[in-house]
DNA sequence: GTTGGAACGATTGTGCACATTATTTCGGCG
DNA sequence: CGCCGAAATAATGTGCACAATCGTTCCAAC
């Protein structure tokens, strides 16, 4: 047993926290695209040095969630068109061989997870609540994935999921939601039923309506974001962070 | 407008040579699974300061390239078999997905490229290189994947390629080449003809017989690898390196 | 002879100070 | 009045020194 009483501050812990904290203001949208960060206001907000901050940002870019140019800094990237397709191409050509895996393993147990993932999202859509519509649309995804237990598939899925949501922000800030809830309905249905084609169908017509979507909404740029704000709920002054 | 044209003298180039160093230095099998990479070590031979290694390595890790545990410094990850199934796993669902795509847009051109590659196959098979043999088995699937044209799953697939490269030398130190080269031309018979089904079932065989063949080598590790040795050929020329 | 522990050596982690580079602003000149 | 340029400023990149931690070894006690 080990003494944790007063400070085992979780050195690295603190380095995760700030990470998500980070990565979860990108994926909701908090950070639009083409935030710039400096180093030195991220270090006085969390309340840690600037070497760990760079330390962070630097993995973050390595997951491609920031672009880090060389003396300029970093900032949330502005993906162009090429980038979506590419990014949409790349998920709907994942998830085509995540469904043909899953009809093969898939049991009730699965089912009714992915049932309950839809009335939520159901929930979240008549509430008009948007924030948790692209959270859970997204999350819909990560679930079939997930599904299968791979995670270097797992990894790449979330990788792309997180580029995917900053398009959003830049493409279409203003509408509901960014996957129908039919079609992941729809999706869940063929797998009920063991069809295959039918779900790679369903599932490759979505991400089409998911990108010409997105290209119905011009880009609108912002650069000055209050970090302040952003961060506001995690990042608590005083204490750097609370324990539970 | 900015003068680019003033001095790229080495100062970001410098570290893309040493991380390719690196890693081609794993791909290429030359660093057994379990090797140890002190800091210190490479700062020397590779003639930069200590922060410059630390970047790279914390770079390779995030690339999943290399293991990184908190007080202890790098190490050439030691894949299980249990790794080892869901990175071909992996491989085989995205090129599954890679074949259904292309046979949508190959070309003569392409189907001469692969021709090529498989004559280089073939010949690096009859000089019994098995290094070059190994380097052309990862070759082919990088060539499919990069005829599509997208970044994010090319970038994918090179990343699983260096994790399965590391496997080979684990599993299968002594053997000739981890891919048939009479596989790979089934596979690119199968594009010609533009079978989809059978490109694909070709494949999943294929990854299937890797996979077999790895399982049937013990692991072999070893961790006391002279670093020199490993570097010498690439470290030394003065272009990149002008420290002696 | 074995086992437990403490001290030592080696390696990584971190903060700080300084150099380098981009951006902005201000002043002079056309 | 507008434009160009240089200095000031701010932000990033880098090296160094020190602190923390892990593995090892040696010594003593049982």
């Amino acid at each position: 047993m080990v003494r944790k009483k007063k400070a085992p501050p979780s050195a690295l812990a603190r380095d995760a926290a700030i990470h998500e904290a980070i990565a979860h203001a990108i994926m909701e949208g908090r950070l639009p695209a083409g935030s710039r960060l400096p180093e030195h206001r991220l270090a006085d907000l969390f309340g840690v040095s600037r070497e760990r901050i760079r330390k962070i940002l630097h993995r973050l870019a390595a997951e491609r969630r920031l672009e880090l140019v060389p003396n300029r800094g970093a900032r949330v990237p502005s993906p162009s068109l090429d980038d979506i397709h590419r990014v949409y191409e790349a998920h709907r050509l994942l998830e085509a061989g995540v469904l043909t895996q899953l009809v093969e393993m898939i049991d009730d147990k699965l089912l009714k997870l992915l049932d309950d993932h839809l009335a939520g999202e159901r929930a979240a859509a008549e509430r008009n609540d948007r924030a948790e519509s692209v959270r859970l649309s997204g999350a819909f995804h990560v679930h079939l994935v997930d599904a299968l237990g791979n995670p270097e598939l797992s990894r790449f899925l979330r990788e792309l999921l997180s580029r995917s949501s900053v398009m959003v922000s830049v493409y279409e800030p203003a509408s509901q939601s960014i996957c129908a809830v039919d079609e992941h309905g729809a999706i869940v249905e063929a797998l009920r039923a063991r069809d295959v084609t039918r779900a790679i169908h369903l599932s490759r017509h979505h991400f089409q309506h998911v990108e010409q979507r997105l290209r119905l909404e011009p880009p609108s740029d912002e650069s000055g974001i209050d970090l302040d704000q952003v961060f506001q709920a995690r990042a608590k002054p005083g204490k750097t962070l609370p324990k539970s």
